[in-house]
DNA sequence: CGCTTACTTGAGAGACTTCAAGAGTTGTGG
DNA sequence: CCACAACTCTTGAAGTCTCTCAAGTAAGCG
C-alpha cells in the first residue's frame, strides 16, 4: 500500500537535477525504454540528462507555455488540467510513474495543459529537439514515440466515452482504469491509494463532490470496496466491471455496426 | 452549400484506385503536406499512391483490423465509432477533408474504432510502413506528423470538456467547432450542412436524439440558427458562444489553476 | 489546540431521459 | 409517377438522476 510513497523532510527547496540512467528505472517496463533495444535505451539515457523534483502542489508546467521539453514520470503522481469553457479548471487526466506528459504541447508549440504534482513527484526531463534529433537517426525510437502518442489518443477516447454514462459507471471506470495501471506497473490493483482528492475525481469525471462523496458510500455500502480516507481496496471488482457491461435490461454483447 | 458535395451515380461498384498528386489537392492546406517543404511534399506524392471511394455507409476500417494504412480525407465525411462498456457504439469523432485516420491503431497494431462513410466520400492510402521510413529519411517530415499526432490529443481533450457541460452547451460546442474547421477549409462557417443525422450528433454529445431535437428546436426559436433539415445557417454565433463562455452568473474570466 | 481544508450527508430543484405517439422524408417497386 | 414502407425527426408527459444549497463532521496543518 505504501509503495509508491516518497518522503520528503523538506517540501520548499529541492534538489533540482541529477543524473538518471533509464536501464535502471524502476518505471522503464511502462516508459519509453519498453519494448526498444539496449542500444536506443543507451540513446536515451544519453538524451535523458536529468530529473526534476516537484513538491507536492508544485507546477510542472503550465497551459501556454512555450514547449521545449517532454516529460516522463519517475515515481509520484500528477494531475493535467485545463480551462473549460467557462474558464473554470478541469482535470483531463492523471498520470503516474512512466507516463509521458507534454504530449499535447507538440502541436501548438505551447502547453495546452496545466500539470501539477499531486504528491511528492519526480520527472525527467527530455528536450523535444534533442529527442526529435534521436528520433531521426532511430527508427525503433521513432516508432516507440508514435506508439506513445497513439496510446495516449486512444486513452482520451477511452475517457470520452464517459458521456453517456451514469455517475456510478463513471466511477467504477475510473477505479478500475486506476487498478489496471498499477497492477501494469507490478503494485496491487486491488488495494492502492487514491492520490487525488474526491473534488478533483468529480472535476475529471464530470461529476460533483458531492456525487462521488455518495458513490463511494454505496459502493462500500454494497460491499463491492473498502474505504477508509483514500486507501480504497476491491473487494469485489467483477461488480464492477459488471456495473459497465451489463445496462439494465441489456446483454453484454458486443455489436458494434452504426 | 454544395460545396463539397459529391455525386455518385452508382452506389455499389467505385473505381478504387487512381493516382493522387499532393501539391494539387484540394485539402492540401489542411492535410500533411502543410508547413512543409516542396521536396517533402514529392516524397509525400511517391508515398501516397492510390486513393480510395467510399459510398455513404460504406466500412473504411473495422475495429480490431490490423493496422496498415493511415488515410487522409481528400473529400466528404466520415465518422468513427467504437463500442462503448455495454457494447453499444459510440461516435467518437466526424472528420472532413485533410484530416487523417487511423492514428489510434499505431500504439496496439490494431484498429481502435470503426470507421464509415457519411456521404459518399474519397481517402488516401498511406502505407504506414513506408510513411514511416520516409520519416525517417525526413526530419520535417516526422515533425509534421507528430504535430498531427499531438493535435489529435489536443481534439480529444477538446471533446473531454464535455462532460460536465449542459446539452445546449455541448450542441453549441459542436456547432462551432464544425463551422470552425468549414471555415479553416476555405467554406463558409456561417452556412453549412450537417452530414451526420440527429442519432450520431447525440450519441458523439452523450445526448439522446430527443434532446438534440429539442435544443435545435430551441436555438431555432431563439433565433440563433436558421434551420431546414440538415442545412443549417448560425444567424448568431456570438449568442452560442457566449453559451459558452459565460454561465448563469459567472463572469468569463479565464482564471486556471488548481 | 484552533483554524482551514476535505469529506459526508440531507432535502429540494432542475435537466435530461424514457416512453409514446405522430409528422415529415426518402427510397423503392409496381 | 405514385403509393407504400422504412427511416428520421419532432413533440409531449412522466420519471430519474445529478446538481444545488446547506449543514455538519472529520482530518490535516500551523
Amino acid at each position: 500500500m505504501n509503495d509508491m510513497t516518497f518522503h520528503a523532510e523538506t517540501r520548499a527547496p529541492i534538489p533540482q537535477s541529477t543524473a538518471v540512467i533509464c536501464s535502471r528505472c524502476v518505471a522503464r517496463n511502462a516508459c519509453l525504454p519498453s519494448g526498444i533495444g539496449t542500444l536506443d535505451i543507451l540513446r536515451l539515457d544519453k538524451l535523458v540528462g536529468y530529473r526534476r523534483r516537484l513538491a507536492r502542489d508544485e507546477v510542472l508546467f503550465r497551459k501556454d507555455q512555450p514547449f521545449a521539453m517532454i516529460y516522463a514520470v519517475r515515481f509520484g503522481h500528477l494531475k493535467s488540467s485545463r480551462p473549460d469553457h467557462r474558464g473554470h479548471p478541469h482535470v483531463t487526466g492523471f498520470y503516474m510513474a512512466g507516463e509521458l506528459l507534454g504530449l499535447d504541447a507538440i502541436y501548438a508549440g505551447r502547453h495546452a495543459c496545466t500539470t501539477v504534482a499531486l504528491e511528492d513527484s519526480e520527472v525527467c526531463e527530455i528536450p523535444y529537439s534533442r529527442f526529435q534529433e534521436s528520433m531521426h537517426e532511430s527508427l525503433p525510437l521513432m516508432q516507440r514515440f508514435h506508439a506513445a502518442l497513439s496510446h495516449e489518443i486512444v486513452r482520451e477516447q477511452n475517457a470520452l466515452l464517459h458521456a453517456d454514462m451514469s455517475g456510478a459507471e463513471r466511477l467504477a471506470t475510473l477505479l478500475l482504469d486506476l487498478s489496471a495501471r498499477y497492477a501494469e506497473r507490478g503494485y496491487s490493483g486491488r488495494r492502492f491509494r487514491l492520490r487525488m482528492s474526491r473534488a478533483d475525481m468529480g472535476n475529471y469525471l464530470g461529476l460533483t463532490i458531492e456525487s462521488i462523496s455518495r458513490l463511494l458510500g454505496r459502493f462500500r455500502d454494497e460491499h463491492w470496496i473498502a474505504l477508509d480516507k483514500r486507501e480504497i481496496e476491491l473487494l469485489d471488482p467483477g461488480r464492477l466491471e459488471a456495473l459497465l457491461s451489463a445496462a439494465p435490461g441489456e446483454p453484454g454483447v458486443s455489436h458494434e455496426e452504426e
